[in-house]
DNA sequence: AGAACTCTATCTATCTATAGATAGATTGTC
DNA sequence: GACAATCTATCTATAGATAGATAGAGTTCT
């Protein structure tokens, strides 16, 4: 493994391959297509399935972590919680682009441990960040008081991750 | 394909698979040895994949429509509900089973025309009859006044299908 | 009634395509 | 010359699928 510009590449590409049609529906073939190297050529920067899975995650899940940064620089809670669903919906626009973790997550039962990890830390980390925008947004005086403000964070992760793979399927959205 | 309890046993089967597992994430392998006869005995009663995908989607629609015809006989819209989000949290209980059509819906975009038509219609389905529970409660004086309940039906079925994805990746409702 | 036939459901054996993976040669850059 | 990155060629395992045989239940003909 290695960080330069064609592994990044791979990244992406696997990335956007995980989010569109799921970790067990692309081939190292359909990379190597995409990428224009040879699926060998993928095998020497990631060995092994897993071993890409892991790196795409640690790499969308950190690229995430700096959105919430960035996210958090906002004035108000309110346009803070409208960015991150902002970021959702622009992700969705893109094919019909869903949330790594929650791709992933429909898997998860098929993925080893050290994976399932990975996506439980990147999960609580939404969380935290949703409650810590609900209380400063309380106190701010912009939402309204809440009993709970973690589980409340959670439903709207709840939400947003239901709504992306629901929008996917309902022909509200994609009517024929 | 036909009728017999050998073809309904692999549809069982197969439902389970693609509720725990994901339907690229099982092979007729699987199904054969939980059902007990040859891969191809399975070929015999469903001659594609993807005719067995049908299937198990046509069956389970079936069986979830008489359950919302069941729960509608419930003296309130608020017991309604109740026994809907019950359905959901018993299903999950077993062995971290999510909805079919929400595990479908996550390899959507790799599936044909035809399956993806029957999971909007199912979708559809759920948020009819949502919306038409909270109208009742709403008429009751058990829910406040909503603007638009068909959204609010659309949101907690998000929120039901996002949470049952969220809970499985999540440390809160599994801590190592 | 009994022989001949047909249908259902299963089996064994095998096919083709593709998956992920590996060995080893080649190329290009420092 | 050494190393990084890519290639060609190939491997093993498994996927979904098919052909053809078989056992046994039911049907039809004489």
């Amino acid at each position: 493994m290695n960080n330069g510009s064609t592994a990044l590449k791979i990244m992406e590409v696997a990335s956007e391959l995980i989010q569109t049609h799921g970790f067990h529906a692309f081939s190292y073939r359909d990379l190597s297509d995409r990428v224009g190297i040879k699926t060998s050529s993928i095998h020497y920067h990631f060995p092994t399935k897993l071993d890409l899975a892991k790196a795409v995650i640690h790499h969308y899940h950190q690229a995430f972590l700096d959105k919430l940064d960035e996210f958090s620089k906002e004035e108000t809670a309110k346009k803070m919680l409208q960015a991150y669903t902002d970021l959702f919906a622009e992700t969705f626009r893109q094919g019909k682009r869903i949330c790594l973790c929650v791709s992933l997550a429909s898997d998860l039962n098929g993925l080893p441990e050290e994976i399932r990890n990975e996506i439980s830390i990147f999960v609580d980390a939404h969380e935290i960040w949703l409650a810590s925008v609900l209380k400063q947004g309380i106190d701010e005086g912009g939402f309204r008081k809440l009993e709970n403000p973690r589980q409340a964070a959670r439903n709207i992760f709840y939400a947003m991750e239901g709504a992306m793979l629901v929008a996917r399927a309902s022909s509200v959205f994609f009517p024929n």
